[in-house]
DNA sequence: TTGTATGCGTTATCAC
DNA sequence: GTGATAACGCATACAA
């Protein structure tokens, strides 16, 4: 297929070249291009022709210069998770496939005082058509403000629903947490400690509920030596389920807060001699690849991350010409238990 | 720090807004920005301080359209392995960080009949200042001949040095898996297995060719039924490993070239209710995050790939008013072997 | 050393 | 329905 069929020098050929093909003016390719209402179908389709025939695309620059906006989706995050912020781009990049739209992607530092002020920076030079704010960021109402402000569209995630459905994507963190931890006292469980993730991050709070809203569902008080928290980090979770079998008498079960300290809290029961799931039950979040490469295969939770990534990216394209049917609803993302080799009833 | 200060109704200045505040022309103001030598210092600082009053930024869109190149960079990848895209990703940013390049992300379809087409249609369209490819892509000699067609700076990087010093960011994968091997020898493995990568990937012979090496410098035989391939990822490394321990003398020592299929090939022995490293050692490939995390963990090779990013970014930013300090001969970049737990001599 | 005129490729305004 | 003309904000060629 040459595309540079009836363009000498081959150049790349622009609007006008289009324009003088078809014998239309450079606007009314221009109406062809963005699917203006109020055409003649008959010139349309003589115009769409030499489009089709020449190969021609409109070039990105020079729309943006002329709109005043870019077509680049943002995807603005503070380095959360590695399996998060792939699986977000994931199903981002895989919407975004096919349409005009690319995706950049934007790290930020959330502990930096100006962390709005970067934001605000990036948005107002790049122009975007939109942004996905990841977590832990994701729960900064400032933000969200200030994409208003700056007129950029924007999509939360997060672990609860703390925006309007049009810029949420939401998971069921609590009930979810709430189910796995039920699940542990169906079969036999009573004392159940849980890592926590660091306060601070709403998703640790939520897990943490759904742990003692279940406890508190069966009965059972909350013991406070059985929570301890731990930074997302393996090292963090060897760390806590060390104290927490220190116990006495010692858990029979633990409720990590993501796979990542599940996996540290499984040395840990190890270096006592400890068997999982035997001597101890342990859950997990998130699902990673660890979840099911480690020995005992770990029950968990799996998180929708990609299907979530790919209803931010539908929400921002919602009313462009590029815009994919919305499923309704598509606010809320159910997790679910995988049950794996990790959990068993107490001796 | 209010960057509108000086311009009223809060609109960002231009070009224009600075020209007439600092009394010269826009071409003037537009010498200042692009660091021009054949400027008066005087008229230069003065139209330095007043960008810094007003806050004035250029804006990129204009920029690209004049200048027909964007400040973007692009990461152009076929999804080999998360570690390594999110790893290159950190290490571009973070060179990007502070500059005005930002990093826009393109997976592609090597299956595609039509990926040289795409990448091309991608380039001329975007403009991009340079792109990053990634393996298995970056192996393929068309894309970067396209690149150097349309004028698009790139960097490939793989598993040996296929291009010049100022295109490629190469990792030693042959040597270090000699290494490796060779280590295995030298605790008194006679009999090892080999999981090797897909046939195609380049890293994937690079190591074969190592492991091969390795033997033959030691005067040994390479058999085989002890060379079974892989697809890099969990379920193979467990099928494989199954078929190599299925062997008779059964190999007292595997290398895996990846982690993931050395974690199945982890399970395969446990099923087995093999020891590791007691009846059998494994070695990987990647230092991925479930490397530490398995029991035991994981003996592996450490892929310096966030540095490998960095140069990656550094050489598609040399020449340009962001340019950082190069580091000579950064082209090849030196894996290592890290030693954890899953090596022990034959019994 | 600095300024003027013009172009980059598109969209918006407002006529016809 | 369609078209001439002026933005959009910056850079380049060529003068001065």
């Amino acid at each position: 297929m040459d595309s540079d069929a009836n363009i000498p020098g081959s150049a790349k050929p622009t609007i006008n070249d289009i324009a003088r093909l078809s014998g239309v003016s450079k606007k009314t390719v221009s109406r062809v291009i963005n699917r203006s209402p109020l055409l003649n179908e008959e010139t349309r389709k003589r115009v769409d022709d030499i489009i089709r025939e020449t190969g021609y695309v409109p070039n990105p620059q020079a729309r943006a210069l002329a709109l005043r906006r870019n077509f680049l989706i943002g995807l603005v995050h503070d380095n959360p998770n590695a399996q998060m912020v792939l699986g977000m781009q994931q199903g981002i990049l895989s919407v975004l496939k096919g349409t005009e739209y690319e995706l950049i992607v934007r790290p930020v530092d959330r502990g930096s005082t100006t962390l709005v002020a970067d934001v605000r920076s990036f948005l107002e030079r790049q122009r975007l058509h939109g942004v996905v704010l990841l977590p832990p960021i994701s729960e900064d109402d400032g933000l969200a403000r200030l994409c208003d402000e700056l007129g950029c569209r924007y999509v939360r995630m997060g672990s609860a629903e703390l925006d309007d459905a049009a810029h949420m994507v939401a998971s069921n963190d609590q009930d979810v947490v709430h189910e796995a931890v039920s699940y542990l006292i169906g079969v036999g469980h009573r004392r159940i400690g849980i890592i926590t993730g660091p306060t601070g991050f709403r998703s640790a709070w939520e897990r943490r509920q759904g742990f003692e809203r279940a406890l508190a569902d069966a009965g059972i008080a909350v013991d406070p030596a059985l929570v301890v928290e731990g930074s997302y980090r393996f090292e963090s979770g060897l760390g806590a389920a060390s104290k927490l079998l220190d116990c006495s008498p010692r858990p029979t079960a633990i409720f990590a807060s993501n796979d990542e300290m599940a996996s540290g809290a499984l040395h840990a029961a190890r270096r006592l001699g400890l068997d999982v799931p035997a001597d101890l039950s342990i859950i997990g979040f998130d699902d990673t690849a660890i979840a099911a490469h480690i020995w005992p295969p770990l029950t968990t939770v799996r998180w929708p991350i990609v299907e979530m990534g790919k209803a931010a990216a539908r929400k921002l394209l919602a009313g462009t010409i590029d815009a994919q049917p919305e499923v309704p609803g598509e606010a809320l993302f159910l997790s679910q238990l995988i049950h794996r080799a990790s959990v068993a009833p107490p001796k």
